[in-house]
DNA sequence: TCTCCCACCTCAAGTTACTTGAGGAGCAAG
DNA sequence: CTTGCTCCTCAAGTAACTTGAGGTGGGAGA
């Protein structure tokens, strides 16, 4: 039962990131320095992936780089709990002003392709709506 | 009434985009090449201040600039109708795709902080179940 | 054992859509 | 005529990676 460890390309597998990118998180610091097999390979072992783990899971819940940092840090406890949830809830408040806006663009969109699939019956550019009320959209533009 | 124009400030305050902004869309091809006047500033008049809100409503609408050019060329006669109702649905599912990824987001993250709020009582972060939520979606990590 | 090829290494540059800064010049007001 | 704002160009910086060039290591098949 040595401390087994894998090479970057299972690291990545396991992690769900890419090689690349986990050279990239290591030279960001997100990673410790990462020990080298004799030929100068890079050897994971369960903590380091445990964390790549984390990060993608940070990083698919929306959260910057920076804020995995401080989420880390909180994890590593260097920080306290008080402001990992902090965190936490700037990234909800931000998630849900980017779904409201989603929503919104999912509107009017939808009524921008309504309106050229009423109106247009063939391609023709003169005639599609929807390119005219791409413009309508905008107001005056003084003189 | 000569052909008056604008500076490049006014044309900013106009279209909603900055100075720079617009420089960069000159120089990405987005806009025609534009007037200078006799000590070499820029001279905007209605037509590119249009062209310049158009461009900025695209974005806030989620296209990316490659797509804009797109729907520029359609706008400039040089693309079909069919061509920008095509895009613009590529781009309500896309922003269907990322509203629903928002929602889902949403209901995770306040998963997370309501985990926290109602068992962590203080900012100790050995017992802040938040963080053990994080690392509990973490699956198998293998050997 | 030899050879092959894939995975790994480093370093540099590219991506998107801009923003920021340095260094210099026009232009209108006081 | 001097101030101070806006403008000019060119270069570099930003997030979060990705891609590419050029070179090494190591395990598998012949």
């Amino acid at each position: 039962m040595t401390k087994s460890g894998v090479t970057i390309g299972a690291a990545a597998a396991r992690s769900g990131c890419t090689p690349a990118t986990i050279r990239f998180y290591e030279e960001g610091g997100l990673l410790p320095t990462i020990d080298r097999s004799v030929g100068g390979r890079r050897v994971y072992r369960r903590a380091e992936i445990f964390r790549l783990v984390f990060i993608r899971r940070c990083r698919d819940l929306g959260f910057p780089l920076e804020q995995v940092r401080a989420l880390l840090d909180v994890m590593d406890g260097k920080g306290s709990c008080g402001a990992a949830r902090s965190l936490v809830q700037a990234q909800i408040d931000s998630v849900r002003a980017k779904r409201a806006e989603m929503e919104a663009l999912e509107q009017t969109l939808s009524g921008l392709a309504a309106s050229c699939t009423d109106v247009c019956a063939r391609g023709d550019v003169d005639d599609c709506t929807m390119m005219k009320d791409f413009a309508a959209a905008q107001a005056d533009l003084g003189p």
